[in-house]
DNA sequence: CCTTGACTTGGAGTGCACTCGAAGGGTGAA
DNA sequence: TTCACCCTTCGAGTGCACTCCAAGTCAAGG
C-alpha cells in the first residue's frame, strides 16, 4: 500500500483525520496531499513522515504559527537552511529549559508526596 | 511586613494580579484572602506558600480544575490525605511520562538538527 | 482640594488548538 | 442495488486559561 486514506493516516499518526485536515488547511503541511479521483485524501509515506516532525514540535509545545513557518520554509526548498536550523535550534533551547524547570517542580512535589505518605502513615 | 498587597504578590510569585484574582474567585486558594480597612487584599506568606505549590502544579500541567479539587480538600481539613496523596501522585505519574516523552521528541528533533547542521538539503 | 495611581467588582473578550455539525457524495460487500 | 460507512467542504462551536474593561473607591503627595 503506498497511500493511505485519512483514517489510515490518522490511525498512524495518533491524530484525527479532523486535526489531519485542519492542519492542511492551515498550512502546516508541505503542500495540498494527494487526492484519489474521487476527491479523498490520500497520503503517501512522505507525508506520514512530515506529520510525525510536526507532533513531535506540535507535543513539545511549539506553536501552529511556528511549525506553519517552518513548512513555508521547507516549501519554498534549498536555500533557506539557516532559518530553518535557527527556529529548531531555538525550539530546542527552549523546550530543554522547560523540561529542566518542569524536572525541579516534580522534585518539590515528590518531596510534598513524602510528607503526606509520612502523615498517612502516622495515622494508619 | 507581614502581609503584602496584590501587586506585591504578583510581583512574588510571576502571576499577575489579574491571574491572583481569577484564581480566588475560582476556588483554587484555601480561603478567602484576607483584606485592609478599605477592602483591598492583603496576602499572607501562608497564601504565598499555597499559590507556589499551585504555580507548581499549574506549570506541570495540572488542570485548573484538579487545583481546584485539590484545594477543596486542604480546605476541608485533616481526614482525607489520602484522597490529596492520590491526586498528588497520579500527577506526578502523569508528568514523568510526559517529561520521558518530550525527552524522545527532544532527541529527535535534536538527530535532526545535526542533519541540518552536517549538510545542505535535507530532506524535509 | 486635586490629581495620580493602585485597588475593587462583574462580566466580557481573547487566543489557541482543535472539534464538531450539516449536507451531500463516494465505496465496497452482500 | 442496497446498505453501512467512508469521505468531502465550510463554518460554527468548544474548552481552557487567562486577560482585559468599565466604572467606581481609596490613600498619599503637592
Amino acid at each position: 500500500m503506498t497511500s493511505l486514506t485519512i483514517a489510515e493516516a490518522a490511525e498512524k499518526t495518533g491524530l484525527t483525520a479532523h486535526t489531519l485536515r485542519y492542519y492542511e488547511r492551515d498550512g502546516l503541511m508541505l503542500g495540498a496531499v494527494d487526492r484519489s479521483a474521487s476527491g479523498h485524501r490520500r497520503y503517501s509515506a512522505q507525508d506520514l513522515t512530515w506529520i510525525q516532525l510536526i507532533t513531535r514540535l506540535r507535543s513539545t509545545g511549539m506553536p501552529i504559527r511556528d511549525v506553519r513557518r517552518y513548512a513555508g520554509l521547507v516549501r519554498a526548498g534549498a536555500g533557506n537552511e539557516g532559518e530553518r536550523l535557527a527556529i529548531l535550534k531555538g525550539h530546542r533551547d527552549r523546550v530543554q529549559s522547560q523540561l529542566a524547570e518542569t524536572a525541579r517542580h516534580l522534585r518539590a512535589i515528590d518531596h510534598k508526596i513524602g510528607i503526606y505518605e509520612g502523615q498517612v502513615g502516622a495515622v494508619a
